[in-house]
RNA sequence: GCGCCCAUAGCUCAAUCGGAUAGAGCAACAGCCUUCUAAGCUGUAGGUUAAUGGUUCGAGUCCAUUUGGGCGUACCA
């Protein structure tokens, strides 16, 4: 229909040239009285051609030659916006629409034949997963859901850095934890990792080898050891949430593969990069960046850039159309650098979409709860998946824009009241399927032309609802806006509830009865679809 | 000091390239179950969108300055 509208105005534009200056957009208009679709185009063109908007709109609207089983009316409102209202027959057809499309209702095939990679999560294997990571884990999820519901092929992918100092801090940390436990009197250095699981994984190795690691232990075993086991958790963690990556990807196969060392080749080669104190530096100044910094270190050892920079080339190399990374916000800081040196080495930056989550704020209560992986005093994830639920996780860490920090009250979280807006959602889709049993029992059936039975001005609105629904998920994909759905399906919802409360269906006149029990299944079947992208469950029962 | 991000109702948050009267939930108050799930519905109250100035037909949204907060500012990641 959108596209309907817009050939409409497309001819237009063959008798008002003036049309083409400008883009021509249509809005859902918050207003029911102002229609189904609004465009503000007579009050973009006002300023150039010098008239009023108001006669602008009028002379669009005359040569707006439209279908009347499909246009109901098209209207000029002040200032010069111009509404277009549909016909109860069309707006009427999305039911049979939603049934037949079933769970692939909602999605496009704008972006059909495209691929795109979403980088998220890459925690580190230093320790559990927190409720930070958290946050980037279901925010990622969704945000890749919704590139494949608008046609892209997308593939989920974590990256994680083994072969810093990080990871040889954490491999001395279970090899204190393992002298200890074997009765040696050693102080545990406070910059290393004090969480417990280090001492559980120390007493793994302990039971394995007994007192045999003392001396002659294998250079990486501790390390080694630590990575697999805390990598384990991971990975369990996130299945818990329904998350599941296509690829891991580390730093050691970049070193391994020969990938850092072409890159650092390239950057010698194009004089990109220098030699200064016994370190290598990239020019960064010269790339728009406030100074150089140094890739690789006096001791030989590259700083994170330069296998990051590597790690990236291999996403351009593996002709990806839309390439997403999503970082926390203390990563600010360092992704400039690292598409600085990718843009020098040649690549089209702008295939890539940073995006930035602020931070989470875990409450106790009024009691801010800070939180450090070194000090181990943080909540993880699997604790607050334990707490409150899959379900109420992924729903709450989509209900934000990932842009504004995010207040997580455990005391409220591990509430499973009419606080937690996951079951309002759940509850719609129970309370849907219930009816329909119901109606079953009762020979109610569906209604092949639901549109006579429909004519309360609560079956309107959620027809004109769930026909927005499909735009919905192309701008909230678009703009990377996971919450977007949640804002959608809570207040489908809350149509369905008031509709319910105000349009029975068992006990009506069966044409009636029927129109709105078929209403009511596209309901269903929309809210099934939109929790499906957010990876929330919908119950047929509570 | 510098860089990025944030500031909207008592609280937690929405608001489609800048659009029409800034919306929800929770909390508060008043109602609604002999009838399809009351985890629901109806109503009331709640706002100088942190402040000031600017851009324009029109600003929560864009620009400048200020205030307050978060994260960075490494030869850590």
């Amino acid at each position: 229909m959108r596209s309907y509208v817009q050939l409409l105005f497309d001819v237009a534009a063959e008798k008002l040239p003036y049309l083409n200056e400008v883009p021509v957009f249509f809005d859902n208009p918050k207003q029911e009285s102002h229609g189904d679709l609004a465009c503000n185009a007579a009050m973009m063109l006002a300023k150039n051609l010098k008239r009023r908007p108001l006669d602008i709109a009028n002379e669009i609207v005359n040569e707006l030659k439209f279908d009347s089983s499909l246009i109901e009316k098209i209207e000029v409102a002040p200032p010069g916006f111009i509404n277009i209202k549909f016909t109860h027959g069309y707006i009427s057809g999305i039911i049979n629409t939603v049934l037949n499309k079933s769970d692939s209702f909602g999605k496009s095939d704008l972006h059909s034949g495209k691929k795109a990679i979403v980088e998220f999560v890459s925690a580190n294997p230093t320790g559990p997963l927190t409720v930070g990571h958290g946050r980037n884990a279901v925010s990622g999820d969704t945000i890749a859901s919704l590139l494949e519901w608008i046609g892209y092929s997308v593939d989920r992918e974590y990256y994680f850095n083994n072969a810093g100092r990080q990871m040889r801090v954490l491999g001395d940390s279970v090899k204190f934890r393992y002298l200890q436990l074997l009765g040696e009197q050693i102080e545990f250095p406070e910059d290393h990792y004090q969480g417990e699981y280090i001492t559980d994984i120390a007493r793994k190795l302990h039971e394995q080898y007994g007192d045999t690691l003392r001396e002659n232990a294998p250079a990486d075993l501790f390390k080694d050891t630590a990575e697999k086991e805390i990598f384990a958790d991971i990975e369990k963690t996130l299945k818990s949430i329904g998350i599941v990556f296509q690829t891991y990807y580390n730093e050691n196969s970049l070193y391994a593969d020969g990938k850092i060392d072409d890159v650092l080749k390239q950057f010698k080669d194009n004089n990109l990069s220098y030699e200064s104190d016994g370190a290598t530096w990239l020019r960064l100044s010269e790339m728009g960046q406030d100074a150089d910094k140094v890739i690789i270190k006096s001791t030989g050892e590259p700083t994170y850039r330069l296998p990051d920079i590597a790690y990236h080339t291999t996403k351009f190399n593996r002709e990806y159309d839309l390439i997403v990374d999503l970082f926390g916000s203390d990563h600010n800081a360092t992704y400039t650098d690292v598409l600085a040196g990718l843009k020098a080495l040649g690549h089209d930056t702008d295939k890539i979409k940073v995006l930035i989550h602020q931070f989470v704020t875990i409450m106790q209560g009024k009691e801010i709860v800070k939180m450090s992986t070194r000090k181990a005093n943080f909540i993880t994830l699997d604790e607050l998946i334990a707490e409150t639920g899959r379900d109420a996780v992924r729903y709450f860490f989509n209900m934000r824009s990932i842009t504004t920090h995010l207040n997580f009250d455990l005391e409220i979280a591990k509430k499973q009241t009419d606080e937690n807006p996951v079951f309002y959602l759940q509850y719609a889709h129970a309370r849907i399927s219930s009816i329909m049993r119901m109606a079953e029992e009762q020979k109610i059936g569906f209604s092949d032309n639901p549109a006579d039975g429909l004519s309360h001005e609560d079956e309107i609105r959620l027809l004109r609802k769930l026909w927005q629904f499909e735009n919905e998920v192309l701008i909230a994909a678009e703009n990377f806006e996971p919450q977007r759905i949640t804002v959608y399906l809570e207040e489908l919802a809350a149509m369905f509830h008031r509709f319910y409360t105000s349009c029975r269906i068992i006990g009506s006149e069966k044409a009636v009865a029927e129109a709105r029990l078929t209403l009511s299944a596209a309901v269903r079947q929309t809210i099934k679809n939109g929790l499906s992208i957010l990876g929330v469950s919908a119950p047929e029962r509570m």
